[in-house]
DNA sequence: CTCCAGGAGATAT
DNA sequence: ATATCTCCTGGA
């Protein structure tokens, strides 16, 4: 095939995104999603459910391109990127008025989403995330969709699906670096091929009963639960409490003396219905080192 | 060499 | 309920 001719001509996305380049990238990132990598500091390249796909920050746009072969619609790609009205009614209700830490936050990041992606990639991204790093993460979720997904392009492979993984024997999987993470997938795998559906309908539930029903799966505890609900289920008041967050809360809320359950108290009271939206920006100006800054 | 990372699960109290 | 230990791997 012709080089030139294998990515459709670029495509520029609606403005009035809010985007900035700041926030673009800690978008895609962060640590909410793990398919991109950069190619260069304003060109981004991964996938989208199951088509290869590039972004990059032009001139205060966003300009987006796919596979000619790997058809997908610009309504996916606003779905994805969460560009209706709804993100800037989810900002406005979020507290900032009567919070300088989140106002500080969410006006470094100004623009910044949370990414609307398939949840059953999302459930297999965040059981290998138990203590590791982003790039770790990123590393060994690779090795897996590149052994059992389909090529899309050159270092981009699609997820192979729980069925295809309810195939494959947990030392196969510890031989591509998963550790113990492998037997959370092996048998989370095999739990859900038995019922196909399962995710989907979870998705149809509320919020609590999502929860709970995810804390059935070997290796989904109240962490990785929230992080499935909010990243993969678009359950906006889930609030992910990993270490950087709980330290966050910490210091900025003076929390100290408080348990985890408290924190966690705290956050659903103060951030109120979309407490991820508030998280999300919180851990970026936390793990980028904003808060500290005049 | 030791230590611990965006946790979960098992065990003991 | 809460505390402690272990589990793989890799990077500091």
């Amino acid at each position: 095939m012709d080089k030139q001719s294998f990515w459709v001509p670029w495509q520029t996305l609606a403005e009035g995104h809010g985007f900035s380049l700041i926030s673009l990238k800690e978008t895609l990132l962060g640590g909410q999603c793990f398919d991109w990598k950069t190619l260069t500091e304003t060109h981004w390249r991964g996938k989208l459910v199951s088509t290869a796909f590039e972004c990059r920050w032009e001139e205060n746009t966003i300009q987006w391109r796919h596979p000619r072969a790997q058809i997908i619609s610009p309504q996916v790609v606003e779905n994805y990127f969460w560009l209706d009205d709804t993100y800037k009614d989810a900002v406005d209700e979020l507290p900032w008025r009567s919070d300088p830490v989140l106002q500080k936050s969410l006006n470094y990041f100004s623009g910044m989403r949370i990414l609307r992606q398939p949840i059953d990639e999302t459930l297999f991204n965040f059981l290998l995330s138990s203590a590791k790093s982003i790039p770790q993460i990123q590393s060994i979720g690779d090795a897996v969709c590149k052994e059992y997904g389909k090529k899309l392009f050159d270092g981009v492979y699609s997820f192979p699906g729980w069925e295809k993984l309810a195939e494959v024997p947990e030392a196969d999987l510890r031989s591509l670096k998963l550790g113990y993470r492998a037997k959370y997938v092996a048998k989370t795998a095999r739990f859900i091929a038995n019922e196909p559906a399962w995710l989907d309908y979870i998705k149809a539930e509320s919020y609590e009963e999502a929860k709970n029903e995810l804390l059935r799966l070997p290796g989904v505890g109240e962490k990785v639960a929230d992080c499935v609900l909010l990243f993969g289920g678009n359950f906006m008041e889930a609030f992910p409490m990993d270490t950087w967050i709980e330290k966050s809360l910490e210091k900025r809320y003076f929390l100290k003396e408080w348990k985890t359950s408290q924190k966690i108290h705290f956050a659903r009271i103060h951030f109120g219905n979309f407490a991820g939206l508030a998280q999300q920006f919180l851990f970026s100006a936390e793990r980028l080192g904003i808060l500290d800054k005049e």
